[in-house]
DNA sequence: TTTTTATACCTAAGACTTGTAGGTATGTAA
DNA sequence: TTACATACCTACAAGTCTTAGGTATAAAAA
């Protein structure tokens, strides 16, 4: 497992990541989260574990998620969904960052490289 | 003049949008950038002072950018420029800082919504 | 003439997010 | 039996930002 190149997020990133990452999916675990950020960028991303617990505990907090706990194979999983709330909560806070990556790319004017 | 719709920054990407925009400009002063920002983005995106000047001092202190102050029209400007070891800086954060966008884009799997 | 707005710089305090660095525990592979 | 993957957690420190002030000059509006 290659080590991830990118090990700080940009704050503020983390928690609308859970959210679109639950919006297309039933529900997911702490680890599992973890796994699929791994997947999806290639091993580039790595979200740590001290970052994501306290993040989805907030978001619990605030009523976007929910909680239901399983035994799998003698380990306990803590799976998380969205709310009604949550799901509500989860576009607007989408929409936000995707503005702000567009109004971000305005600034930085990045070409093309590849 | 219209209030900006995106109040707050992911944090960690000022620094970057100073180094980005005095890559492409001799020299920029404190003021200057926040109104280059606003015109960018149409008045969407805001730069705080209470972030913008922190930053600046920040980035001279590591040796990124050097300053020269000037009198225009009875006021003091800060001129702020990128140093030889801020040109070689600027390219590799804005490099580092492109490949997370990327990576976030991945995550989040956006829609195009328009 | 006085007040407001634009220009132009600055700092302090607090909120918030994240990384580092630990901790516990089970199952499986070496 | 040792290490690794799975699976959860917390405390502390570091860092960045927002809010909310402050000072000062020039120009425009009242």
């Amino acid at each position: 497992m290659n080590t991830p190149t990118n090990s700080s997020l940009l704050k503020g990133s983390l928690s609308v990541m859970i959210l679109r990452l639950l919006e297309d999916r039933e529900r997911m675990y702490g680890y599992e989260i973890t796994q699929k950020v791994k997947e999806l960028t290639a091993g580039e991303m790595a979200i740590t574990e001290g970052a994501l617990y306290p993040a989805l505990h907030k978001l619990e907090a605030e009523g976007l998620l929910t909680t239901e706990t399983q035994l799998v194979d003698g380990r306990a999983r803590k799976y998380y969904s969205l709310t009604k709330t949550g799901q509500t909560e989860a576009a607007g806070r989408i929409a936000e960052l995707a503005a702000f990556l567009e109004n971000l790319n305005l600034v930085l004017n990045l070409k093309p490289s590849l």
